[in-house]
DNA sequence: AAGAATTAGTTACCTAGGTAACGTTACCTA
DNA sequence: TAGGTAACGTTACCTAGGTAACTAATTCTT
C-alpha cells in the first residue's frame, strides 16, 4: 500500500508545503510579508551587495521571478537595487534600514510558526527529517535535467 | 548551527519542493501536465462523481483555485463537470474516457520521477520521510488558524 | 577596432495558490 | 409561504514560480 497516492512521497511535500505558506503568510499578514520574501531577506542579510544574477543563483530559482518578487519588495522600502558603477547591466542588492530591525520581530513570529507546524515531531526526528530533506536537494540540485 | 537559515526546514521544505515541481514539470512537458493537475486526477480517479465543493475540502484547497484547475483540465479534455439534476448549483466531477488510459502512462513517467528525485535515500530513509510529513500534515490539517 | 557572442535584467504570457466579493440556487424559519 | 440565510461555483485581484523573447551593456574574436 505504500504506492497508494495518500503516501506518495511528491504529493506529501506538495500538501505539506502548501499548507505550510497558507499558515505562514497568515500569521504574517499583518507584517505583510510572505514566505517567499521572507527566504529572501534570509539570504540576503548574509549576502548583501549581491547582484541578481548570482543571487538567482543562490537562491535557484530562475531570473524572472526573482525579478519580480525584488522590485514589489523594494517597493516596501525593505531592499534597494543599486546600479553597479563599473557595470551598467548590473543592480547590486542591499537591506534597507528600515527593514533591519524589522527583521529580528519576524524571526521571532517565523520560528513560532514554524515550531507549531512540526509540533507532531520531536527534536530528533525534526533532526532526521532535516538531514532527508538536505540529501534530497542536494539530489535535485545537481541535475541539469 | 542548527538555526541556520540554510538546515530552516521551512525553507528547506520549500525549496525541495519547489525543485521536484520543476523537474516533474519538464518531465511532463510532452505530456502537456502539471504536478498539481496529476495530484487531481489521482484522487479524481478515486472520487469520480465527488463536487466541487467537496473536493475541495478532499484536497484541503480553497474552492476558487480548484475552481479554475478544473476549468483548464476540462478545456483539455481530461475531464467533465456535470451539472447535478436535482441541485442546479452543483457540478460534479468525472474524468473523461479519453484520459482514462493515459493516465497509466502518466503513472510510470511520474513514478520514475519521484524515484529520481529521492534516488539519495535508501527504502528505509524513504519510509521514515513519508512517516514525517504525514505527521506534519496531520497537524496542519487540524488547525483552523 | 568592428562585429559576434554573451550577460544582466525586464517584460509578456502561462500555471498555481490565496482572499474577497458576487450571482444563483436551495433551504430554513417565522 | 415569504424573507432571510446558507451553500455552490465563479470572477477579480494579489503573490509566486516557470519559459521565451527582448533590450542594453559588456566581452570576446578576428
Amino acid at each position: 500500500m505504500e504506492d497508494n497516492f495518500e503516501n506518495n512521497i511528491g504529493f506529501l511535500l506538495h500538501d505539506v508545503t502548501r499548507l505550510m505558506k497558507r499558515l505562514f503568510d497568515k500569521r504574517m499578514s499583518t507584517l505583510n510579508l510572505t514566505r517567499s520574501q521572507w527566504w529572501v531577506l534570509n539570504f540576503l542579510y548574509f549576502n548583501e551587495g549581491i547582484n541578481q544574477s548570482d543571487f538567482s543563483i543562490l537562491l535557484d530559482i530562475e531570473k524572472a521571478p526573482l525579478s519580480r518578487l525584488l522590485l514589489r519588495m523594494e517597493k516596501k522600502g525593505w531592499l534597494e537595487r543599486r546600479s553597479d558603477r563599473r557595470d551598467k547591466r548590473i543592480k547590486n542588492l542591499f537591506l534597507s534600514k528600515t527593514i533591519k530591525p524589522v527583521i529580528m520581530d519576524m524571526r521571532d513570529v517565523a520560528n513560532l510558526t514554524r515550531e507549531e507546524a512540526l509540533s507532531g515531531l520531536n527534536k530528533k526526528e525534526q533532526s532526521i527529517l532535516r538531514d532527508n530533506l538536505k540529501k534530497i536537494k542536494k539530489t535535485l540540485s545537481k541535475m541539469d535535467f
